[in-house]
DNA sequence: GTCTATAGAGAGATAGAC
DNA sequence: GTCTATCTCTCTATAGAC
C-alpha cells in the first residue's frame, strides 16, 4: 500500500496541484515539495512539467467521466438523474477540476494538453445527451426539446455557476444557477 | 493623442494581457514590452504587479458593465433584451475579460483583486434581474419565474459556455448553450 | 518621470555520482 | 531509480543616475 510507488504519488500531486492552482501557476519544484518525491525521481519518470501534466489530466478526466456514469445510471426519470447530478456533493468554491484548466494559457495553447479536457466535456455531453433522448422517447419530456443543446446547457451552468461563485467567493452563485435550470427544465418537462 | 500618457498605456497592456494570459501567467516584463514602456516608469506609476493589474481589472470591469447597460436599454420585450445581450457580437475563443480571471489562483486568493469582479458580476446580475423582473410586470413572463435564479443562469450559460468554448477549441459548445437556454426561456415565458 | 544596473529568488531542466 | 550539484532564464523589484 506504500508500493504504491513515487511515479503514483507524482501523478497524485500533479493533479491536485492543478486542481488548486492550473498549470501555469503550477512549478514543478511545488510538485516535488507536495509529493515528497525528488527531483531525480521526477525527472526519471517524466520528460517535464507538461508530460505530467498530461498523465495527471488524464486520470482527471478519466475518474471525472466515471464518476458521472454512475450518477447518470442511477434509476428514475431523466429529470431525476439530471437533478442527482446537479444536485451531487461538490466543492464548489474548488470548482471542476478539468473546467478551470480550460482557461489556463498553456494549456489550451498545447493541443496535447487541451485535448483530453474536450474529451471529457465530449463524454459528458453524450451522457447527459443521452439521458435526456432517453426521457423524450419515454414520453417524460416534450419531443420538441433539442437534446444537444439541452445537454450543452447543463454543463455550461455548472462551469459557469464555478466561476461565478469564485469571483463572489460564495457557493451561492452556483447553486442559484443551477436551481434556474431546474425550474426552467421542470417548466419544459411536458407541454 | 500620443499624451494618452504612459500609464494609460501600461494600464491597456496590462488590461490585454490578463484577458490573453490571466494573473500568474503575466510578466510585469511582458507588459513593459507590450506598451514599449520602460521599467522605471512602470514602478513610478505603480507599486508593482499587483496594484497595476487591479487598475486594469476595476477598468475593465467598468467597460464590462457599461456594455452591458447599453445592450439592456435597447427597446423590446424583456426577452428581446435578453437575445440580443446573448446574441451579441462576441470573441467566444477569448473569453470573458473578467470570467478567466476568476480562475487565476493569485486573483480568487487576493481579496483586492477578486473584488472588482464580485462587483462587476453583481452589477450584471442586478441588470439581467432588472429586465425579467420588468418582464413579469408587463406580462410577457409568468409571473412564477424565479428572477433571480434566472439571471444567475444566464450568466453561468455565458461563463460556463466560454469555458467549454475554450476547452473544444471551437464556439460551437457555447453557442449550443445559448441555443439551449433561450429554447426555454421561450418555451416557459407563458404558460 | 524615465533610464540602466543590479539582485535575490524561483522556474525548469541537465549531469553525473551512487 | 534516486540523490545532489549545477545551469540558464525569468520573475519581480530596488537603486541610483539623468
Amino acid at each position: 500500500m506504500d508500493k504504491t510507488n513515487t511515479k503514483e504519488a507524482l501523478i497524485a500531486s500533479t493533479m491536485e496541484l492543478l486542481w488548486e492552482r492550473g498549470y501555469v501557476g503550477m512549478s514543478p519544484k511545488a510538485i516535488l515539495k507536495h509529493s515528497g518525491v525528488g527531483q531525480g525521481s521526477m525527472y526519471h519518470h517524466f520528460s517535464g512539467k507538461a508530460e505530467l501534466a498530461r498523465e495527471a489530466i488524464e486520470r482527471s478526466a478519466g475518474e471525472l467521466l466515471e464518476q458521472a456514469q454512475r450518477q447518470l445510471a442511477a434509476p428514475g426519470t431523466a429529470l431525476d438523474k439530471i437533478g442527482a447530478f446537479l444536485e451531487r456533493e461538490r466543492d464548489v468554491l474548488r470548482g471542476c477540476r478539468i473546467g478551470r484548466l480550460a482557461q489556463d494559457p498553456d494549456i489550451s495553447a498545447a493541443d496535447t494538453l487541451r485535448q483530453p479536457l474536450a474529451a471529457a466535456f465530449d463524454g459528458l455531453r453524450r451522457l447527459l445527451a443521452g439521458v435526456l433522448a432517453e426521457g423524450v422517447a419515454r414520453g417524460e419530456l416534450r419531443a420538441a426539446l433539442d437534446v444537444e443543446a439541452s445537454a450543452e446547457l447543463i454543463l455550461a451552468t455548472l462551469q459557469g455557476g464555478y466561476v461565478l461563485a469564485r469571483a463572489a467567493n460564495s457557493a451561492q452563485p452556483f447553486e442559484s444557477a443551477v436551481r434556474g435550470l431546474q425550474a426552467l427544465l421542470q417548466a419544459t418537462a411536458r407541454d
